[in-house]
DNA sequence: ACTTGTGAAAGTGTTCACAGCT
DNA sequence: AGCTGTGAACACTTTCACAAGT
């Protein structure tokens, strides 16, 4: 309706693969610092090989949104982060609660890069009494109960959780309540949600976990 | 050498599938909540449901790497937790050095989750001087030129890069020139590494960008 | 001359379905 | 009966290689 693409053009963005999408934030990312450093354009193999991935591949993962290369040319890098955008849906501002406001929910109060995004945290919320009514990192901060009030108030559309596992769920479930359409959960645990509400987990352990295992099995004797 | 498996029970796990370990990190962390739960056996049926993965793909998983379950019976969480934490190389510890000690650096250094799966941050740097030559969540800061010495004396093993993104490659290739084995990226760039060095990225915009992308394409009519 | 976009081939990961053990 | 471990089938993803566009 929007984006002046043909349909035909483009394939069904609920069977995109989950790879591809990923892979998309980084290239949106490196096309930012190529930007910064002067380049007008670029071309699928610098692309890739700046991120480590083959220019067959970045290729590839555009085609499934559309042609928006130049044969002979390559890639208009301001034009390429617009359509990326446009896909990722980061094209328009996203009202975002958090929820926990603890170390962790406190960094990322502070944190600029979502900003730059398009992400906007509009509310925080803690259980905490000593912490609420006052303002971290220039987000209000309500107590729990007042969650589902402030979600419609302020048309929040996706949550973020960072309260310990134990109350991870609990927390999750006002949110879905409250009527917000995602959720990023840092809790070290898996949320059971209704299919309607999208989500992605970040677990820091794990991620270090990973680190470790291929640390851990880097090259040993043949 | 040294868990007692033969050679032909398991894959070289240099090419075992990424998924899978990732996959692994998850199993473990549900074997913790079903021991605290009270269970000493699960299956995998019921580990996968959930996690959302299939009772089969828990089987291949596991697999790889060798025989830990009884048929007929299941497994018992107490030796598979063993077992995949040895796996995964967290049967002991990693002393870890947090480099940049911003907002997300000090969230990070006052996390318990890292120290219950065998972390240990012994040590951060950052540029600031305000900073350096206190404790910070138990860690003693340290300025960046001293990171070579430290890392050596401490004998560091893993890196955690939590600065600003324009001196996130500076951070990572001083790790490196000390000696670091791997490192784990909070900046929003891809860092040019070489080889021996295994590293892993999370990019929090990235994973809000995935959300937001999942939001936007939930099922538009047929 | 250079680079895109894409069929076809190759490679990788997941699911099925069942033999075999408890 | 119930559950694991696994060969074989299937599905998905990446790479190759080249026709077509600038």
């Amino acid at each position: 309706m929007s984006s002046g693409r043909r349909k035909s053009d483009s394939v069904d963005p609920k069977d995109v693969p989950k790879a591809v999408v990923s892979r998309l934030s980084l290239y949106l990312r490196e096309l930012h610092h190529l930007i910064a450093a002067g380049h007008a354009t670029t071309s699928s193999g610098r692309l890739g090989q700046q991120l480590g991935f083959s220019d067959a591949q970045v290729r590839r993962d555009l085609a499934y949104f559309g042609h928006f290369g130049q044969p002979g040319v390559g890639y208009r890098c301001d034009e390429l982060i617009g359509a990326i955008r446009g896909i990722l849906g980061t094209d328009r501002e996203w009202r975002v609660a958090m929820v926990g406001v603890g170390n962790l929910g406190q960094a990322l109060l502070g944190y600029r890069g979502f900003a730059s995004q398009g992400f906007k945290i509009v509310a925080a919320f803690d259980v905490d009494q000593s912490k609420t009514n006052r303002q971290l990192g220039g987000v209000p901060v309500f107590a729990l109960d007042d969650l589902a009030q402030v979600v419609q108030d302020q048309r929040i559309e996706l949550g973020l959780v960072a309260v310990p596992a134990s109350t991870a769920q609990l927390a999750a479930d006002r949110l879905v309540a409250a009527g917000v359409a995602g959720i990023l959960n840092f809790a070290p645990v898996t949320l059971n949600l209704p299919d309607h509400v999208s989500h992605v987990g970040v677990d820091l352990a794990t991620e270090l976990e990973q680190l470790c295992f291929s640390v851990a099995n880097r090259s040993s004797g043949t």
